[in-house]
DNA sequence: AGCACGCCGACT
DNA sequence: GTCGGCGTGCTC
């Protein structure tokens, strides 16, 4: 068996209740955010309150007679603790919304990123809604009616879950009609069909695998887009009946509803944005993250947990099937295929060739390659047109010296929205309607690089009658038919397409890699092999601009060899995901404590510390605070976690002014820091 | 966090 | 004598 990927340490949820009769005391994690308050409490239980069981919410008093929110983790006849005991003020709500499970990956993946175990339940456990719980109180448990037919494509990975297996997963592109029941409810329509990406009825065949076993899957999806197309994958595939959303997105009573179901214990498909990780799913089958390498997997919540390592830790405890799936294998999930803790696999086949481009030079912005081939495939199919920035020029000059022109309150990139549109900053928003230049006074503005709409305007007069579509943030579109149009989006809204694109361009290569940055390579793969998944089987994909191992990458039938090669490099400069990061903010005086104290493991090197940047920690002031990062092992995960809550907690002792940024704080696996190398 | 407890310098 | 400074400790 191969070794887990790093040490794990668990927690358990009890009762010591002698069954029939109360509890005569309660321990309690109370929701707070300080450190000094991260351990069960416990309390009695006064004579004649009921209810009092693990897993629900109550209020407690703490320290006086102020009250705090918490949730009963277990119940004793005897007390543990030996100072004065409070009594339970109350029980919120009956529901047992902290599962014993969920309760015991929030202590393990709190303990493994030295953060607090309330902060990952305020991610995990969404805010009560009275009326959605009296609902769900009420209801009454129907059968589920029987799982639909099995579909022939649906023959992919055989006994992954029965077998529990571990496996990365390499989709291949392409789009797939189904029939679409997922909102037949609402609607009352039937026989509608829908256009997805492969992956997810690929997904969506893994997860009737638990289904079939009457077991529960978890799915975790970056945005509500693929979401969305999961949902319709895994409708056709088990029925709408067993599919649970639990999207942030939804409105709050929605989101619980979701919430709620998931503790009834049917076998259903759970999907979700990152917090999904959590949902309660008491008999988990299955675990699947999909696009393991989005950055929309990483929590921007303390203890700032990417899903993905969060679906590892709730792997090793439940022993669940594990899937990491995407388009493009990430940096981390290889780590653990060369690791042995997971199975390679690949799905699929590409359909689609890839052509290289380089730019030859500024003013033709479309390469002649890739305007023949969308001139082609716009004769019967609509075409994709990627690129790296909204609006029309993403950045202005002054039209004297030639100085970049700034934002007068904040110091942002004026760029223009619209053509003719007066200048706006891109960070703030704030209009500069009379922009004077702040070095030479000129009032002249020219325009820097092509955004979404300028691009579109400019292959609308290229290819005279055929309909031009804006996709981005402000625009956004799911879907689009099968009609011959040009669609231009920014990367990560491109539309699906019926029947998929003829023609893919992946345009501004050069700007997506000119960025610094760790990740940024491994980012643009990602990102195109995104856009190149939504091409019909046939199509032509052209990529501009870019150069080197990248281009490969995505020319090729495979992003493995890409993502070995970014592994091996990270190795040698021992950048992560190769090591662990710690990222120590706080005093400088703080911040040498922790240092020394985590000096003494043998595999860690400490970069700085240097003066941290002012927006590192708001409320700080320039020149405050340092920053050092630490690199580790992974064996020394819990070592380090260890240390850093332990300086943390000590650092919180000391008294601060009010309003002052914490005296230290330790992020581990931040990539902020590693965005600018 | 936020508050009580406690031990040293200037005050009516 | 005692009022109040804020370093230290604690929250069931």
């Amino acid at each position: 068996m191969p070794a887990e990927p790093d040490g794990l340490p668990s927690g358990a949820i009890a009762s010591e209740t002698a069954p029939g009769g109360e509890p005569g005391y309660a321990r309690v994690v109370v929701d707070s955010r300080l450190p000094q308050l991260d351990r069960l409490f416990e309390y009695r239980v006064p004579p004649g309150m009921t209810g009092v069981e693990p897993g629900v919410r109550v209020r407690v008093p703490l320290r006086g007679d102020r009250m705090t929110a918490g949730w009963v983790v277990e119940t004793a006849d005897a007390r543990a603790w030996e100072g004065e005991v409070a009594d339970v003020e109350k029980v919120v709500s009956p529901v047992p919304v902290l599962q014993p499970e969920v309760w015991a990956l929030a202590r393990a993946v709190a303990d493994r990123a030295a953060g607090g175990a309330a902060d990952v339940l305020r991610v995990a456990i969404p805010g009560r809604q009275a009326r959605v719980e009296k609902q769900w109180l009420a209801r009454e448990r129907s059968p589920l009616p029987a799982l639909p037919a099995l579909a022939e494509s649906e023959a992919v990975l055989p006994r992954l879950v029965e077998d529990r297996r571990r496996v990365a997963i390499e989709c291949a592109g392409g789009v797939a009609e189904v029939v679409d029941l997922s909102d037949a409810i609402d609607s009352g329509a039937t026989n509608r069909t829908a256009w997805v990406g492969r992956w997810a009825i690929a997904l969506a065949a893994i997860a009737r695998q638990a289904v079939e076993r009457g077991e529960q899957a978890i799915m975790v999806v970056p945005d509500h887009r693929d979401q969305r197309q999961l949902r319709i994958a895994l409708s056709a595939a088990i029925g709408s009946e067993r599919v649970v959303e639990l999207d942030a997105r939804q409105k709050n009573p929605e989101r619980y509803r979701g919430f709620l179901r998931c503790i009834d214990g049917d076998p259903v498909a759970i999907i979700g944005p990152r917090s999904a990780v959590y949902a309660p799913a008491a008999n988990l089958g299955l675990l699947a993250i999909w696009e393991d390498g989005d950055p929309l997997l990483s929590e921007p919540l303390a203890p700032w947990v990417h899903a993905r390592d969060a679906a590892l830790v709730r792997q090793s405890q439940s022993g669940c099937a594990l899937v990491l799936a995407g388009h493009a294998r990430s940096s981390d999930a290889e780590r653990l295929v060369e690791l042995g803790f997971l199975e390679h696999e690949r799905l699929g086949a590409h359909r689609v060739r890839v052509l290289p481009s380089a730019l030859t030079d500024d003013s033709r912005r479309v390469p002649a390659v890739a305007f023949r081939a969308a001139k082609e495939a716009l004769a019967t199919q609509p075409v994709l047109v990627q690129v790296a920035r909204p609006g029309h020029a993403p950045g202005l000059r002054c039209g004297d010296c030639g100085v970049r022109a700034r934002c007068t309150s904040c110091a942002g990139p004026l760029g223009r929205s619209a053509r003719g549109a007066v200048p706006s900053c891109r960070l703030c928003g704030r209009l500069a309607a009379a922009w004077r230049c702040q070095s030479c006074h000129g009032t002249t503005l020219t325009e820097v690089g092509r955004g979404s709409t300028r691009i579109a305007e400019e292959l609308g007069r290229a290819f005279p009658g055929v309909p031009v579509m804006v996709a981005d943030g402000e625009h956004e579109r799911l879907t689009v038919d099968a009609k011959p149009r040009l669609v231009v989006a920014t990367r990560g809204a491109e539309p699906i397409a019926d029947g998929g694109y003829g023609a893919v361009l992946l345009l501004d290569g050069d700007a997506l890699l000119s960025r610094e940055g760790l990740r940024v390579a491994e980012e643009a793969v990602r990102q195109w092999a995104t856009a190149r998944a939504l091409a019909a089987d046939g199509a032509t994909v052209v990529l501009t601009g870019a150069g080197g191992t990248t281009v490969t990458a995505i020319t090729g039938d495979t992003t493995v060899p890409f993502a070995k090669a970014e592994l091996a490099e990270r190795r040698s400069l021992r950048f992560p995901p190769a090591v662990r990061t710690a990222s120590v903010v706080g005093h400088p005086d703080a911040v040498a404590e922790a240092i020394e104290v985590l000096g003494v493991l043998e595999h860690l090197d400490v970069l700085g510390p240097v003066p941290a940047p002012a927006d590192v920690v708001k409320g700080s002031r320039e020149g405050e605070l340092e920053r050092a990062i630490a690199r580790f092992a992974y064996a020394d995960g819990a070592r380090v976690a260890g240390i850093a809550r332990g300086r943390v907690l000590a650092a919180a002792a000391r008294p601060r002014k009010p309003g002052a940024p914490p005296r230290l704080r330790i992020r581990l696996d931040d990539p902020e820091p590693f965005d600018g190398l």
